[in-house]
DNA sequence: TTTATATATTTGTACCTACAAATATTGTAA
DNA sequence: TTACAATATTTGTAGGTACAAATATATAAA
């Protein structure tokens, strides 16, 4: 039986996940935001200037959270995106990076970068693919949306 | 370049990652705890019957937490563990699992068992051993300890 | 038009967690 | 012994997150 083997792959599936987070983490926490905050930037920077409402955002979050009001009224207080009710449907809200939130994200991007190297740095190329390949089994219904 | 590959297996393993702690969590919460007093009360019972002080018990989980008493707190009003101060070395916490917190971790055996087949259904036992093997390599550090 | 239903977001609440400072105890050097 | 450093845990505080209920707006049915 292979329960075993199971329950260790469950394992170390989660304590990869930690790390990788926690690294992450700790590197925008050097820069006042949060990875959640970090992955909205990422996902309005990606939209060149189209505005994004919450549920779009919250659909292309790497870490779907209940609770993206309040996320994004960090984000507003620090003065890196902008709100506007929409007025075509006017339950909705549009939401705008502005010019700081933009030049944080350019002031992370190498940093983000050389982590992202330390921290597959054990494996190559074929190996990155492989284990892609594996996780998108487990990840099944889910397509990455590389936004972070 | 591999830049984009490297950014691209980051977001699985956190995508995965987060998955595999969401379904787990929303599992143990039906019982009424949480992962990581789940990852204690398993600890206390692989150690039959001696006793864990906090900072054992902290190297041990499979994220470590900076606030273990508090999660210990929890546990203890809900009547899984006890407390006694240790009196070899009066710094120390010395936690025991109860009769109750046993029972808990035995309803939780079969489901738990369900759930990671569930989320490892698409690998076959070739396949998870790759990806302990590519995982380990990311974790390189540390070494599964298989506690949950 | 009125009423009901669906959609989109916000708010109340309670819990979880991180981090640093505080406390308690032990070990060690003068 | 006293003073200082090291160890182990606890507490204060602030922020993050989940969940459900509330609010606001739009759509559809009667």
């Amino acid at each position: 039986m292979s329960k075993q083997l199971t329950k260790e792959t469950v394992i170390s599936l989660l304590r990869s996940g930690y790390k990788v987070n926690d690294e992450l983490s700790a590197l925008f926490k050097t820069h006042g935001i949060s990875l959640p905050q970090f992955n909205v930037l990422r996902i309005l920077r990606g939209r060149k200037g189209e505005a994004a409402n919450l549920s779009t955002i919250q659909e292309q979050m790497i870490h779907k959270m209940s609770n993206t009001t309040r996320l994004i009224d960090k984000l507003i207080e620090g003065g890196y995106v902008n709100r506007f009710v929409c007025e075509k449907n006017r339950r909705k809200i549009e939401i705008f990076i502005t010019k700081k939130g933009l030049e944080l994200l350019n002031s992370l991007d190498d940093k983000l970068e050389t982590k992202e190297q330390f921290l597959m740095n054990n494996l190559d190329n074929k190996e990155k693919e492989e284990l892609m390949r594996l996780l998108s089994k487990i990840q099944t219904s889910i397509i990455s949306e590389n936004k972070l």
